[in-house]
DNA sequence: TCTGGGGTCCTAGGACCC
DNA sequence: TCTGGGGTCCTAGGACCC
C-alpha cells in the first residue's frame, strides 16, 4: 500500500490552529502554506481544495496563485509540527507492519505481502483510511496494489480521503487512459517529447515498441516503459538509510556581487552542513557549491578532499577554495548552496586523522560548540566572522554568544 | 511578475592508466 | 603521417521526486 496524506503541509497546519483555539478551518476556504515572499522565497507550498478549484499549483509563486484567486490566504509552515503528525501517522501504520519505508514526510509504503488475498487488503486499507481520519484528525488517500509503483498511481487516483486498488487487471481501465504526463518519474522535459512521437495516454507508452523507447531514452526508457505496464520489482525499504550526501542552500534576501559577502554565507552553511553530517556520524569526502544567478543560472563546483572529515574549518576552507576557483567578478548571485558528498562512516576512517593534533582540536570544538546548539538551539552560538549570514541563513533568531 | 529547499540517480566528456 | 582498446575515476549538469 501507499499511503499519502492529503493536502499534508496545509492539514496539519489546520490542525495545529485549531488546537491553538482558532476557529477557522483553514482547509475549509481558499488557503496556502506559502514560503517567504520578503525573503524572495514566495512559492506555494500546499494547498486547500479550494485553492486547487481556482486553478493555483504548489510550487508557483504567491504572486501568481493571487492572481488566480483574489481572496486567498497565506500562511505560513511549521516544520516541526509536521514531523510530529508525520510520526504520528508512522505510529500508527506500525501496528500494521514494521515494514514501513517512510518515503517523504507525509507519504509511506507498507509491505503487506502476508496478505495475499484482494479482499483483505482492500478491507485493511479502508480500515487505514478510516482509522487515520478518525484518531489523528486528517486524512490519508491509500492506493492498494501488488507493487510499489501501481500502489502510488492508485493513491494518486481521486483525492481526498479516499482508498483505490490498483490490481493487474485493472491496469488497463485505470490507468491506461490516464494522460502519460500522469506516470510518476515522466516530468516536465519528457512529456513533450513523447507528445511529440504520438505518445500521449500511458496506454500508448504501454503498448509502444520497448526497444525503439530504450533507444529513444536509453536507462530512463526501459524504466518509463516498464511503469507504463505497471512493471515494477522494487522492495518496500523500511530499513533506516543513512544520506548519500547533505547539503544546504539560500536564497539571499538580495543579489550579492562581493565575493567577501558570499564567503560569510559559505560559513553559515558550513556550520549547519557540518553540524548535520556529525549528528550522522558520517564525514565527507567532497565538497560542491552551487551558486545561482540572478538571471537563475546554475552553476556548481566540487573537488575532493585530501582526507575526509566533518570539521566545519576543513569543509569551510575547500569551499571557499572552490569559490575562489568559479566565482566570476561581477556576477550577481541570488543563491549560495553547499553540499558533501562520498559520505563514509566515522568508524570506517582510518585513525590517521586523530594523529594531527590540529585535527584532534577542531574535532574538541566541534563536538563543543554541537552539545550548545543540541542543548540550547541551533542559533545559541556562532562563529564571530558570521554574524551577518548567519541571519541570512537562519530563520530563528536565538541568542548570540561571540 | 515571480520563480524554495531537500534529496537521488544518470550521463557525457575528460584525464589518466596499462 | 598516422596515431587501439580496454578500464576507472572525476566533474558538471540535468532530470526527477517530495
Amino acid at each position: 500500500m501507499h499511503i499519502d496524506v492529503n493536502n499534508a503541509f496545509l492539514s496539519w497546519t489546520a490542525l495545529e490552529r485549531l488546537k491553538k483555539g482558532e476557529t477557522l478551518d483553514i482547509r475549509k476556504i481558499p488557503a496556502i502554506i506559502g514560503g517567504d515572499e520578503e525573503r524572495r522565497s514566495g512559492i506555494v507550498l500546499a494547498k486547500s481544495m479550494k485553492a486547487k478549484a481556482c486553478g493555483v499549483t504548489t510550487g508557483e509563486s504567491i504572486y501568481m496563485a493571487r492572481r488566480k484567486c483574489p481572496d486567498l490566504q497565506v500562511f505560513k509552515g511549521d516544520y516541526k509540527s509536521y514531523k510530529k503528525y508525520s510520526n504520528e501517522l508512522y505510529n500508527l501504520l506500525l501496528e500494521y507492519t514494521d515494514k514501513i519505508e517512510r518515503y517523504s514526510i507525509d507519504e509511506c509504503f507498507i509491505d503487506l505481502t502476508e496478505y495475499l488475498m484482494n479482499d483483505t487488503l482492500y478491507n485493511k486499507a479502508i480500515e487505514i483510511n478510516k482509522r487515520v481520519r478518525e484518531e489523528l484528525g486528517f486524512t490519508v488517500n491509500v492506493g492498494v496494489a501488488h507493487n510499489k509503483l501501481l500502489a502510488k498511481m492508485a493513491s494518486d487516483f481521486t483525492k481526498p480521503d479516499r482508498v483505490h486498488t490498483l490490481f493487474e487487471e485493472e491496469i488497463p481501465t485505470k490507468m491506461w487512459i490516464l494522460p502519460v504526463s500522469e506516470l510518476f518519474m515522466l516530468g516536465r522535459k519528457t512529456v513533450p517529447k513523447l507528445y511529440n512521437m504520438g505518445i500521449k495516454t500511458i496506454g500508448d507508452l504501454a503498448n509502444s515498441d520497448e526497444k525503439y523507447i530504450i533507444k529513444k531514452f536509453g536507462k530512463h526508457g526501459k524504466l518509463m516503459w516498464e511503469y507504463a505496464n505497471g512493471i515494477d520489482n522494487s522492495e518496500v525499504n523500511y530499513k533506516e538509510e543513512l544520506p548519500k550526501g547533505v547539503g544546504n542552500s539560500v536564497t539571499l534576501p538580495i543579489d550579492l556581487c562581493d565575493k567577501e559577502k558570499i564567503q560569510e554565507v559559505i560559513l553559515a552553511l558550513a556550520e549547519q552542513v557540518t553540524f548535520r553530517l556529525r549528528k550522522y556520524n558520517l564525514l565527507a569526502n567532497t565538497v560542491c557549491i552551487q551558486l545561482r544567478t540572478r538571471d537563475f543560472e546554475d552553476y556548481s563546483h566540487q573537488g575532493k578532499l585530501d582526507t575526509a572529515t566533518a570539521n566545519t574549518k576543513d569543509i569551510y576552507n575547500k569551499a571557499k577554495k572552490l569559490l575562489e576557483e568559479m566565482y566570476k567578478k561581477g556576477t550577481f548571485v541570488r543563491l549560495v548552496g553547499l553540499r558533501v558528498d562520498n559520505l563514509i562512516s566515522r568508524d570506517e576512517m582510518q585513525l590517521s586523522i586523530f594523529n594531527n593534533t590540529n585535527s584532534e582540536k577542531q574535532e574538541k570544538l566541534d563536538k563543543t560548540i554541537d552539545s550548545l546548539k543540541e542543548k540550547f538551539g541551533y542559533g545559541t552560538i556562532t562563529r564571530a566572522g558570521n554574524l551577518n549570514a548567519e541571519n541570512i541563513v537562519n530563520t530563528k533568531n536565538g541568542k548570540t554568544i561571540v
